[in-house]
RNA sequence: UAGGGCGUAGCCAAGCGGAAAGGCAGCGGCCUUUGGAGCCGCCAAUCGGAGGUUCGAAUCCUCCCGCCCUAACCA
């Protein structure tokens, strides 16, 4: 059982006996998008943890900016979350569930006169904050000075704060704000926003309110009201946890529940930021959010990865606080690992050159008994249909073969998989010159595959019979930025010029054995010594379509790309 | 600049004063009716750097260097 720094606070609090050992957590998402892989790593991480201490989880949506904020994300996001195999049993909470008892304890803190209603605008807050500036070559960062409202008698602010509510003030005219330090080294603590006035429709709550709290102002709290133990998040937040923490120690709440950060996920080749995955979609340089090429979770579910797949690899790349960037070959490695063992094999042939067998009698069809899944004993074996004429890969023969390449090639001999040894004795080619079909002959004392006289053949090649082929289209998917880092560019320079032209490649003429007639969107497969596929929602019946998840390893393209 | 954080192999990551786990990638080899899978072997005289404490330091102390985050009425 791995630990991680988290499970050690965890375990320690547990063990003297902190909130009388209960452990409870959430992952608080912002149904302003669709959520990625980073996303799975935390609420893996917050879920599992829970689940290990016999504990509980909350699903809490932080909905405190109306004008972001859709329903429609909100259950995609439950969607993606439940696909990964979470379960937040009856407690699905969102943040807007609180307004009213935030609105009341941001009454409590005007009271104590530790809140005040203030003038200044967006910019001037800023300047007063005490904002870096260059000065003389220097950049240096000066106190921030009192908002002139600051000293604001309690029972104004009082009546001007119900008043915003009332909605008597223009958006963005005043805001409500903590009275901290303005010359708090952490600029959070410098008298920061609780409120905003802002009329826009709720997803949830409509036109009932025109001041919104800030997420500052919501997040401790919430946990606080739902009993949260241990609230954790990802580095960026660290800054704000004294707030959070001044919050409640000002606050009649139940709890305080601990705030532990981690590092995000990064991965190579990959944008992980949701103004990014949001662009890419906007701009239509996917075709998505569930595009085959998006790190988000239906991005990836439709690519293929499992959910299996997706924990072995949160698992895998562990929780810390250094922020590195994951390669993306562990992120297939995961995949292979899983559907090594799980997904069946299947012949497809996804560049067709037509084989004839020229000593094979027209007509006649044999089936053939194939295993469907070499590692799994208990997956059985299925029927493939032998004749005359057969598609083979267009790059499993070479007229002209270096000498590391052993497969079909004029006057070599190999093994059609499950079927029989077959020597290719010529070609015929088209007016410019390129191969049409290739002239073959069978060994019918190799049916099955294996020579009676113990003869070798150095490759073995899948085929398709061609009169009982399937047509299908491949959408062979490659990285969607050529970049390891997609946001490391120069000055100037848009991240999106690093998109990869090459990262969706149709296939269309694919030519299928016949068993795959039945696929269905989302069954996965290994098409052999071709990769895994995952069966696409715009499959026909008659024109099916598949995903490739990852390719296999491929020693042989490491070979010829070496040369 | 201020405040916060991080630096162990190409990448992720154990390590918690007794002397560098593991995984990915890579490289060799074995095996193979997928050039897949599997199996075996190799891959850190040293832990960002320099001092110090100690019988002993990746682990403790000091200073330095590098990188990241924040400086929204976003979350």
């Amino acid at each position: 059982m791995s630990s991680d720094f988290i499970r050690e606070m965890i375990a320690a609090d547990v063990a003297v006996g902190k909130n009388g050992g209960r452990v409870h957590t959430r992952f608080p998402p912002e149904p302003n998008g669709y959520i990625h892989i980073g996303h799975a790593k935390a609420f893996l991480l917050s879920y599992g943890v829970a689940q290990e201490h016999g504990g509980r989880f909350n699903l809490r949506f932080d909905d405190t900016n109306p004008t972001k904020e859709e329903q429609e994300f909100v259950d995609g996001i439950i969607e993606d979350m439940r696909w990964l195999g979470v379960d937040w049993e009856d407690r699905l909470f969102f943040a807007s569930d609180y307004f009213e008892q935030l609105y009341e304890w941001a009454e409590v803190l005007i009271r104590a006169g530790k809140a005040y209603v203030c003038d200044l605008s967006a910019d001037e807050i800023s300047a007063y904050r005490g904002t870096a500036v260059e000065r003389g070559g220097q950049v240096v960062t000066p106190p921030g000075m009192d908002s002139p409202y600051r000293k604001r008698p309690v029972a104004e602010s009082l009546d001007l704060f119900r008043r915003m509510r009332e909605g008597e003030f223009p958006d963005g005219s005043r805001t409500l704000r903590a009275k901290i330090d303005m010359a708090h080294p952490n600029l959070n603590m410098r008298d920061p926003v609780m409120y905003r006035i802002l009329r826009a429709t709720h997803h949830r709550s409509g036109d009932a309110w025109c001041i919104y709290p800030t997420y500052d102002w919501t997040h401790g709290q919430s946990d606080a009201i739902e009993g949260i133990t241990h609230s954790l998040c990802d580095l960026s937040f660290e800054n704000h946890r004294p707030l959070y923490d001044w919050f409640l120690d000002n606050l009649p709440v139940p709890y305080r529940p601990r705030q532990i950060e981690f590092s995000r996920l990064n991965i190579t080749h990959m944008v992980m930021s949701k103004r990014k995955l949001r662009r890419l979609v906007e701009e239509g340089h996917v075709r998505g959010w569930d595009d085959p090429r998006m790190p988000t979770l239906r991005g990836l579910r439709r690519r293929g990865y499992t959910p299996e797949a997706l924990r072995a690899f949160v698992r895998g790349v562990g929780v810390t606080k250094s922020e590195g960037m994951v390669d993306l070959a562990y992120l297939e490695h995961c995949l292979r690992q899983d559907q090594n063992v799980r997904a069946p094999r299947v012949m497809a042939v996804l560049d067709p050159v037509r084989v004839v067998i020229t000593n094979y009698p027209e007509g006649e069809v044999e089936w053939l008994d194939a295993v469907n899944n070499p590692e799994d004993p208990a997956a059985g074996t299925r029927v493939v249909p032998f004749s005359r004429e057969l598609w083979i890969e267009r790059e499993d023969f070479m007229e002209d073969p270096p000498s590391k390449f052993f497969r079909l090639a004029p006057g070599r001999e190999v093994r059609l998989r499950y079927a029989y040894y077959v020597r290719c004795e010529g070609v015929v080619k088209d007016a410019n010159g390129d191969v049409v079909e290739v002239h073959c002959t069978y060994d019918s004392a190799t049916r099955g595959g294996d020579a009676a006289d113990g003869r070798k053949v150095k490759a073995t090649l899948h085929w398709v019979s061609a009169p009982h082929a399937l047509d299908a289209e491949a959408r062979l998917y490659d990285v969607l930025f050529r970049r390891e880092r997609p946001e490391a560019v120069d000055e100037g320079d848009d991240w999106l010029s690093g998109l990869n032209p090459d990262s969706l490649v149709t296939a269309a003429g694919c030519k299928l054995e016949p068993s795959l007639a039945a696929a269905n969107p989302g069954e996965r497969f290994q098409f052999e010594r071709k990769g895994y596929f995952a069966c696409d929602p715009d499959s026909r019946l008659g024109r099916l379509v598949f995903n490739r998840t990852a390719t296999l390893r491929d020693t042989w393209a490491k070979v010829r790309a070496g040369e």
